[in-house]
Parts: structure tokens; C-alpha cells; sequence
DNA sequence: GCGGATCAC
DNA sequence: TATGGTGATCCGC
């Protein structure tokens, strides 16, 4: 019943290398697949490779705050658990779970497809005698290792030179981007011949709704998948490892049980389904990190079971963990529409950049009008602009920070423009001595959209050819079931989870104040808001529990809750499939291009292709003249720029 | 709107 | 000797 656990209330001595700081050291995937022989013995070489460096003594200091955060926390609680009667709190969240259970939707086969150690896999391909081999991706940071190379604890994210430390026969390999992404594409096109609308997921994951193909060919799921993991080890020498179950939480945790190469299918039985929630580690639900996983360990809560027991708790500390989304974790709850990405579902374009701490303005103003110039080859490649412009610096102690500024009006993206708006947000931050700079512009206008829309009234249209509510309507999506809140408005519109949850904050921004564009702004797209709902899809980036699990010292009031997640798109660098990143359709064999309709044998890559001849550099640079004859290119481009006043002129690289 | 934090891949 | 890059969300101001 009732009852508060106070074993884990003492916060662990912050003493040298505590068991947090050890675990916090070995990085963010230390609980990945791969099982290590002991990784008490690995964290320990860890820490003591890393002692002394900067970088270890940065971590030092936010395990240290981490810590603090959870004294507060725990006096927090005490102090709301005074003079309640716990078991009335309890009698509450039991009316919530009941609500939440009645939700549950069993109908869908939902599939979370993870390709296994992906980059290392694709290397592979072009070197067969690295089978077999402890190797890892990444030069300074390991993008991906190997499986043989993770039986030594090596995992991304993790330094190289510690990786070799843990497996002194480590091969370190360069990155292949581009091999990545194309063999990224040729996936993802198998996968959407079993789901055409699939959600895209990252560069090498996805989520399918496979119900209506099962039906189809009169197949069981489990069938289903494992035919489409062999079709795509034929077709690509690829494995992938794949889940199956009735959301998108449950499909992607499910697609790790059985990792390098295999498949698990969960029962589609609510009993079943808690039974499996049950013992999980709560750090295995999507949206809880590194620092959530400590923080609920502070209060006794380690797996989704014990959520349960400590349900009164949770409840007098909703606002700092958010009590709904723990639940539905708890009980296996989450969205299962599954839908693909859209192009204009992307918030922001940057660039950033690490080099040998400077201290040189002059040095580090090199360093920054190199990204200025990066982000300016990225912004007119894909075709677009923005309003705010966000310069991004670490210390050489690692400390990160950020000064933004927004304008009225679409800026110019040319890079003297980037480049004077960066230097005027870092100027006076000066004398630092800085080991990585970045700028990042969001509040985007989608001028390929503005193209396409400019060369025909083009409406939205990926469809599969059934999809099941057209967008017409105003709000809510209607997919098999949940994403949105129905009925019951009110709670919080909190939460909101990764993507997976059910209910979500309506806020649907477009405000578009269009200063400089009138015309195209979005006139032809009533359903934009609709398909970027926030709820469903889980992407490959995606925000953080915030408030959800975490909190911040006293008040806080919001929601709580990861986020909801973004679009699929992988990195600049990394792969990327902009498949569903791009407005138009799906891909399969016979496409139709949406701005000449010609029709074209060709798969994603080929379409997409297609389409940016199409709409050539010429529209896009009609589109983004247009804006830039209004847009302000900042007085201090003015004055650090050349001759007048920089209007369009854009154009310059190749 | 800004800055810091967290998360994912 | 040495610890990446891209993108998203949320909270408190
Ligand atoms: N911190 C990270 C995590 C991942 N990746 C890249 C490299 C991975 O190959 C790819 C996919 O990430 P996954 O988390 O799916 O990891 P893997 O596919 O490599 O391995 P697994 O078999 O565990 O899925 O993303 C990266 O660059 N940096
Ligand atoms: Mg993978």
C-alpha cells in the first residue's frame, strides 16, 4: 500500500568517482545491447582514463548539481507527504489508470525496425574482413562499434582513445555519410512496401503499421516480419532487428529483446503486457535519459513496475516527473498512428563545429565563418530560411551556451549575413576560450514548399492510396486510435511523450506573422497544422521528458512528459533519407513527380532527385529573392558587409 | 523570445 | 594528447 521508500532517499555521497559519476562517465549507451563481461570493471578503466581531463571534471560538476537536484527533491516530497493520507492519494491515480486502460487499443500490429549496429554494418559491406572484427565508426567519438567491439564495453558516443583503452585492438574507421544514407534509402523502400505511410525514425529506424498488410495477404505479424527482415538481408546484406507490438513504445523496446538480428512480438493481451512492463528498467522507455533514470531511482523507482508502488508519490510530485506518462509507461500505453514524416515538420537548420580550444577572436571568428559558411550551403541546397539565428559556444571547461537573436523578417542566408549575425551575438561574450561553435536558425520558411506551391497549386498529397482520415479534418488525427486526446479535453495537455503518448498539448503554431512573404505562407495548406500534430511519430530526434521527469528547483508548473517527436531526417551527415522529409509522397517503384507529373521509374532517391531539377535552383531562387527583398540581412552584415545595402545577390556557390 | 537541460540517434 | 554533429522539446524566466 502506501508506503514511501525511503532507502534510496540518502543521495550517494558525491566521493570520489561515486557510483553516478562512474555510470554517468561510461555514457549514455552503457545499458545498450552488446552485454559486456563486467561493467563495473568497465567503468572503472573509464573513470580512470578520463580522470583529470577536462572534459571529466565538467562531468563531475553536473553529477554534483544532479545531486543537489535530488536533495531538493526528496525534501520536496517529505514536505508533500505530510498530513496526506497516501492511500486517498492512491484511490486517485487508480481512477487515472482506470481511464488510461480504457484506452487501450489492441487492434494495431505496430513494427519498430532497427537496422543492428548500422554504420559498422554498412562498413562491413565494403570491407567483408572487418566481420567478425572489434571495430568501431567515428574518429574523435564512436558513432557505432561493432558487435564484437562492444563485448569490451566500446559503445557510441565514447571517446575513441578510451574505446581503445577497453579493446586495444580496436579498429577505428572514418565515416562513410554518404554510404550510410544510400543504403539508409534502399531499407526504408523495402519497409514501405509492407507499410507505405511508415514513420521514419532516424537513419536506420522506423515504425509500421502492418495490420493492413497482414490482412492482405492473409499473414500473421510475426510472418510478416520476419519475410521483411529476410528480404532485406538478401537485398542488402543488411540485418535488421525488429518488434512487434500494439504501439510504438512497446514495438521499439521490443525490438531490442532480441537484438543483433532477431525479432520479438509481444503479446497482445493486457495482462501480458504489464507482466512484460513490469520488470523492465525504467531507463529502457523512450524519453527517459541518463538523468531521469537517477532521479526516479532517488525515489525507489527503478522499474516500470515499481511506477505502481509508488504511484502516491508520483502523484504529489506530478509536476516534476509527470505522473501520466509514467503510467502509461506502467501499463504499456502509448500512440499507435503511425505516420510518415513531412518536410515541413523540421523547426530549425544548423551547423556546429569542434577544434583545438581558441582563444583568438580572430581564430575563433575563422572558426565561426566557417560554419556560417556551412549552414549556408545546407540552407540553400534545402531551401530554406528563417527568422531567429542561435549562436552556439562551448568552453574549452565544456560548458555550453547560447545567445539568440530573432529578426521581423526572413533573414538573408547568405553567409556574410550568418556570419555578422553570429559575430554580433558572440562579440560580446568575448575574451573566452572556446572549443566548439555553431549557429542554428529556426523559425523556418520551407521555400522549396514556396516553389512547389508557386508552380502549381499543389495540395499535399503522400497518401497511401486508402490512408484513413484525410486531413480535412480540423483537428485530431483519427488513426486507428489515440495520439490524441479524445474526449476528455482537460488534464494537462501535457504530455506527450516521445511520440508515444496519447494526449497532447494542442499547440500548433504557425504564426507566420509574414512580414516579407504574404503570398505562399501557407494559404493552401489548411491541414499543415493537422500533420504536424505533435503527437505521433517518434523520430530520430526528439526532445526530452522535461518537465516530464525532470524538474527544475521549486516551482514549475507545466505539463511533464517527453516530448513529442519530430521528423525522421537524419543528420546533415549522417544519412539521411529525406524520404519522408520531403513533402511529396512515398516511394516505390512507379512515382509520379508532383510538380511535373511525369511519371518516373525510380525509387525515393531517384524522385527526390527528380523533384530538386524540377523545381530547380532557379524557383528556389525566385522564392528566396522574394523574401529577401524584404528580409534584413542585420546592420551589422551591413557594416561588416560589402557594398549595398545586401539585398538579393544571394547566389554564389555553386 | 531566451537560455539551459535533457534526450535520441 | 585526446570526448562529435543534428535536431527536438520543455521549463522558468
Ligand atoms: N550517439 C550516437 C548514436 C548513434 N549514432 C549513429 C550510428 C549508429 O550506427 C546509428 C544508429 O543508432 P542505433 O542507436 O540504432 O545503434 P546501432 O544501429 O549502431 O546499433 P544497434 O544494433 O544497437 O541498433 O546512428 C551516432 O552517430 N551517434
Ligand atoms: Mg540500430
Amino acid at each position: 500500500m502506501a508506503e514511501l521508500d525511503r532507502s534510496g532517499s540518502k543521495p550517494p555521497s558525491s566521493t570520489p568517482d561515486s557510483d553516478s559519476l562512474l555510470r554517468r562517465l561510461a555514457g549514455p549507451s552503457v545499458n545498450k545491447a552488446g552485454l559486456a563481461k563486467d561493467q563495473t570493471e568497465i567503468n572503472r578503466i573509464i573513470a580512470e582514463v578520463s580522470k583529470g581531463s577536462k572534459f571529466y571534471e565538467n562531468e563531475k560538476r553536473k553529477d554534483r548539481e544532479l545531486t543537489l537536484r535530488i536533495e531538493r527533491i526528496l525534501r520536496l516530497r517529505d514536505e508533500a507527504v505530510q498530513g496526506v493520507d497516501l492511500n486517498k492519494v492512491e484511490q486517485g491515480v487508480d481512477k487515472l489508470i482506470a481511464q488510461l486502460e480504457a484506452k487501450r487499443d489492441l487492434s494495431q500490429a505496430i513494427v519498430h525496425v532497427d537496422m543492428d549496429a548500422f554504420f559498422a554494418s554498412v562498413e562491413v559491406l565494403d570491407n567483408p574482413e572487418l566481420a567478425s572484427k572489434p571495430f568501431a565508426v567515428g574518429q574523435g567519438v564512436v558513432s557505432t562499434a561493432s558487435y564484437e567491439a562492444r563485448k569490451f564495453g566500446v559503445r557510441s558516443g565514447m571517446a575513441t582513445f578510451v574505446a581503445k583503452r577497453l579493446c586495444p585492438e580496436l579498429i577505428v574507421l572514418p565515416s562513410h555519410f554518404d554510404r550510410y544514407s544510400e543504403m539508409s534509402s534502399r531499407v526504408m523502400s523495402i519497409f514501405r512496401r509492407y507499410d507505405p505511410t511508415m514513420c521514419v525514425a532516424g537513419c536506420d529506424e522506423g515504425y509500421l503499421n502492418i495490420t493492413r498488410y497482414c490482412d492482405e495477404h492473409s499473414i500473421s505479424p510475426e510472418d510478416c516480419v520476419t519475410q521483411m527482415r529476410r528480404i532485406v538481408q538478401e537485398e542488402t546484406s543488411l540485418t535488421v532487428s525488429a518488434g512487434i507490438a500494439p504501439n510504438k513504445m512497446l514495438a521499439k523496446i521490443c525490438s531490442d529483446k532480441n537484438k543483433p538480428n532477431g525479432q520479438f512480438k509481444l503479446e497482445f493481451e493486457p495482462e501480458a503486457i504489464k507482466a512484460f512492463m513490469h520488470d523492465l528498467s525504467i531507463r529502457k522507455v523512450p524519453g527517459v535519459g541518463r538523468v531521469n533514470e537517477r532521479l526516479l531511482e532517488s525515489i525507489g523507482i527503478k522499474t516500470c513496475g515499481d511506477i505502481f508502488r509508488q504511484r502516491a508519490v508520483l502523484s504529489l510530485l506530478d509536476k516534476q516527473f509527470g505522473l501520466e506518462f509514467l503510467l502509461q509507461a506502467y501499463l504499456g500505453i502509448a500512440s499507435n498512428v503511425v505516420q510518415p514524416g513531412q518536410r515541413e515538420e523540421r523547426k530549425s537548420i544548423g551547423a556546429e563545429r569542434t577544434f583545438n580550444a581558441l582563444s583568438d577572436p580572430a581564430k575563433i571568428y575563422a572558426k565561426l565563418e566557417e560554419v556560417a559558411t556551412e549552414l549556408e550551403h545546407d540552407m540553400v541546397e534545402e531551401g530554406w530560411t528563417g527568422k531567429t539565428v542561435t549562436l552556439k559556444y562551448k568552453l574549452n571547461t565544456f560548458e555550453v551556451h547560447t545567445r539568440a537573436k530573432s529578426f521581423d523578417r526572413w533573414i538573408s542566408t547568405r553567409k556574410e549575413d550568418l556570419f555578422a549575425i553570429g559575430q554580433e551575438l558572440l562579440k560580446p561574450e568575448l575574451p573566452l576560450t572556446l572549443r566548439l561553435i555553431g549557429l542554428r536558425v529556426t523559425k523556418l520558411k520551407d521555400l522549396k514548399a514556396e516553389a512547389e506551391s508557386k508552380a502549381r497549386g499543389i495540395k499535399r498529397f503522400f497518401g497511401s492510396a486508402s490512408s484513413t482520415g484525410s486531413p480535412q479534418k480540423k483537428r485530431r488525427i483519427e488513426g486507428p486510435q489515440a495520439d490524441q486526446d479524445d474526449e476528455d479535453h482537460d488534464h494537462s495537455p501535457r504530455l506527450s511523450q516521445d511520440g508515444f503518448a496519447i494526449s497532447m498539448p494542442g499547440y500548433d503554431e504557425d504564426i507566420e506573422t509574414d512580414l516579407a512573404d504574404a503570398s505562399a505562407s501557407h494559404g493552401a495548406e489548411p491541414e499543415t497544422s493537422l500533420y504536424r500534430h505533435p503527437t505521433a511519430k517518434p523520430k530520430s530526434s526528439s526532445g526530452t521528458p522535461s518537465h516530464s521527469l525532470l524538474s527544475t528547483p521549486s516551482s514549475s508548473k507545466g505539463p511533464s512528459l517527453p516530448p513529442s517527436t519530430s521528423p525522421p531526417r537524419m543528420g546533415k551527415h549522417s544519412p539521411l533519407v529525406l524520404n519522408d522529409s520531403n513533402p511529396f509522397g512515398t516511394s516505390s517503384s512507379a512515382l509520379e513527380c508532383p510538380i511535373c507529373s511525369r511519371m518516373l521509374e525510380t525509387d525515393n532517391d531517384g524522385l527526390n532527385a527528380h523533384i530538386d531539377f524540377c523545381l530547380s535552383k532557379q524557383a528556389i531562387k525566385e522564392a528566396q529573392a522574394a523574401s529577401l527583398q524584404t528580409a534584413v540581412p542585420s546592420k551589422a552584415a551591413a557594416n561588416a558587409e560589402e557594398r549595398g545595402a545586401g539585398l538579393l545577390k544571394y547566389k554564389k556557390k555553386g
